[in-house]
DNA sequence: TAACATAAACCGACCGGACGGTATAGTTTG
DNA sequence: CAAACTATACCGTCCGGTCGGTTTATGTTA
């Protein structure tokens, strides 16, 4: 089997649950609905990830992936570079169908063992905004809203208008671009 | 039925509800198990409570209402009195068993409908902080802020250590209390 | 190239357990 | 007794995971 094969049906599967998570909600996220979903049998699912476990976290690895991914497409000597990374994440997540978030709910609800990686890798990116600046506060204030704001496009929460939320926006951007 | 009786069996069975969601996560509050930390059975739980649903949203109905009542206790003239209650909610929260986060959590993954009520709260207190002050963007991050300290609390994400965590809330505070 | 061997990829019936909800019989209290 | 409330047996459904079997891809040998 070329590895190309298995990976295909493995990105198949994960943007299947993403798929699902999007439109009916991550408690929705069953074997079967995902296999129905990507085309295949349940049986051939659990060949893929041969237990629910596995497919929450090889999805919540695929979104790390993802994340560090675009991190890295930050301008290299951006000041507070991590934490404009993890905003434009935020932001682009926004014209993507699947969601980082959503795979984090999915994925909390049903073991929050499973979040360890998302721990390490928010560990990691925390330890290099702290070093990226000498205003920690600040930093750390703007990491929370960017949060915040995942969390709220997550659940629906309300954002004050599309107005309001374009100038946060931009005073979070400017937030950042000022740390020193 | 005097009404303090039922009133007393209904406050039991939510805060029998918290704690299972705070030891074993949202997703084991099952009927069952509630009855059973409540010490009562499964059909004395659906006499109060006649659906999960009905049980859930109680249980955010609840959390609500503390959050409300917490809000009033912020003197009547602080500026942005909103935005300090809400910091505030997150902040107590910390040291009480069972917390609005967990319960917003198991509602979601089961029923994302069911944090209507939820929005509507919301969008009450973003309009009072609109309204408390003209710098909208600066009310905003603050608030974005609040929300994500949350959510850090609820999936155990890193803080960066409690005497960052310490420093940050300060300056939160700073930030509401120069808002005008 | 035909015949066979081997293993990867996949299928879908089935099982067992969990859970939400019902029905009903029993118990306490006024 | 009646109303309020509790307890428990039970049902239907859903879901995760198992398992035996089938197809498909890849050699291998004569």
């Amino acid at each position: 089997m070329p590895p190309s094969e298995c990976r295909n049906a493995s990105r198949r599967i994960l943007s299947a649950a993403r798929a699902i998570a999007t439109r009916e909600g991550a408690g929705r996220i069953t074997i079967e609905a995902v296999a129905k979903e990507a085309g295949l049998s349940k049986g051939g699912l659990l060949y893929n990830y041969p237990t629910k476990k596995a497919l929450l976290s090889g999805l919540l690895a695929q979104m790390l992936a993802g994340h560090r991914e675009l991190l890295e497409s930050v301008p290299e000597r951006h000041p507070a570079r991590t934490l404009r990374g993890h905003l434009e994440t935020v932001l682009q997540s926004e014209e993507v169908d699947g969601d980082l978030s959503m795979a984090i709910l999915a994925t909390a609800a049903s073991d929050p063992q499973l979040l360890d990686p998302l721990r390490a890798e928010l560990t990691d990116d925390l330890g290099r905004i702290l070093s990226d600046t000498q205003d920690a506060p600040g930093a750390m204030v703007a990491f929370w809203a960017i949060q915040g704001l995942r969390f709220q496009k997550l659940l629906k929460l309300p954002d004050g208008g599309a107005d309001t939320r374009e100038r946060v926006i931009e005073r979070l951007r400017a937030l950042i671009d000022d740390l020193k």
